[in-house]
DNA sequence: CGCGTATATGCAATTTTTTGCACAAAAACG
DNA sequence: CGTTTTTGTGCAAAAAATTGCATATACGCG
């Protein structure tokens, strides 16, 4: 399981809520890492019975506490071993290559619809990402160095999505001439 | 669960056993699908309990019966079915990439160290997939018609795996220059 | 004012995946 | 001839992820 260290990874860097984290993993992870809500908060219950973590309640008025959690020396403990430690490359679960594998048995006009809604997704993606990178790009050259690391992620995300849309024009044109 | 539908897609093609489904999956799907022969055989027992695949027991002397699947009307049904309904683009969950995000907090040598393992392996699948698009290439071209589609996955992994090379230079001058 | 969305948290049940174990013959390798 | 790898199947338990439900306030939009 290393949906922990992705969590420890983000809490290291600043505390937050469960919410928090999950708009952290939306924004800054979402590219190679992805986490649902419920998978957040119970991970963060089981990494506090783990002693990872620790928790604080910040009362609010009318509604349920705010539980700011943040790692122990014991959760970056952890964080430390495992990155020394070595990962398997990632695994892929691609269901709409599996798609094109049996794709014969449909009508191409299906499954070019569907490229082109998923061309879509992956070009917002990847304007998204560039936009970050102007960003980075136009900061102060401390900033960037302190951010050269996360900065290398980012551009997994583009040239990712860059070779996705190249893919997709050989496919469109594959099934076009179909 | 697309598991089974990977399943679906494999068996249409050509009925098989558990292990064969396995070898199947590595060899045609490996750069889109990954499953374990626990999760095969225990997804064929499932759909066969659902009446998406038929079960032909093979006699061997001296050992266990091969169980030989084949798709059901029901199981082809069921393919056609997804074929045609939409998915969710894939989720991806890179291990690597949290490592680098939380990178700072180890010496970069670690870092480049598995960046270069698994540039290898990288490299190793990219080999691996343009000697299987010189096959393709040099197959007639009948044959090359009739596999246009899956031909197209193996242009994924193609790109996919250039893409990510290409990423992993930067990488590897970034933490060099650390 | 009502509607949708964002904020904010969580339980329970189910489904899926992973891990560890277990057996056993055949073929390949030295 | 002995060891390792490959072929071939499967159970049981644990861990992880998904789905569905549940609650409740705040804020902007028309």
């Amino acid at each position: 399981m290393s949906l922990k260290h992705a969590v420890l990874a983000l809490l290291e860097a600043e505390e937050g809520s469960g919410y928090d984290l999950l708009k952290r993993f939306q924004a800054r992870l979402g590219y190679f890492w992805n986490a649902s809500h419920q998978q957040i908060y119970q991970q963060l219950k089981t990494m506090h019975s783990e002693g990872l973590i620790d928790c604080e309640l910040e009362p609010q008025n009318n509604r349920p506490d705010r539980k700011v959690y943040s790692v122990t020396d014991a959760g970056q403990q952890a964080l430390l071993t495992w990155l020394s430690s070595t990962v398997k490359p990632a695994k892929i679960n691609d269901a709409l290559l599996v798609k094109l594998y049996a794709g014969r048995l449909v009508d191409p006009k299906t499954l070019l619809q569907e490229i082109r809604e998923h061309r879509q997704t992956h070009q917002t993606m990847l304007d998204t990402f560039l936009g970050i990178e102007a960003q980075y790009h136009a900061s102060p050259k401390r900033e960037q160095k302190a951010l050269q690391l996360p900065f290398l992620t980012l551009r997994r995300g583009i040239l990712g999505e860059q070779s996705w849309l190249t893919w997709a024009e050989e496919v469109e044109a594959t099934l076009t001439s179909l």
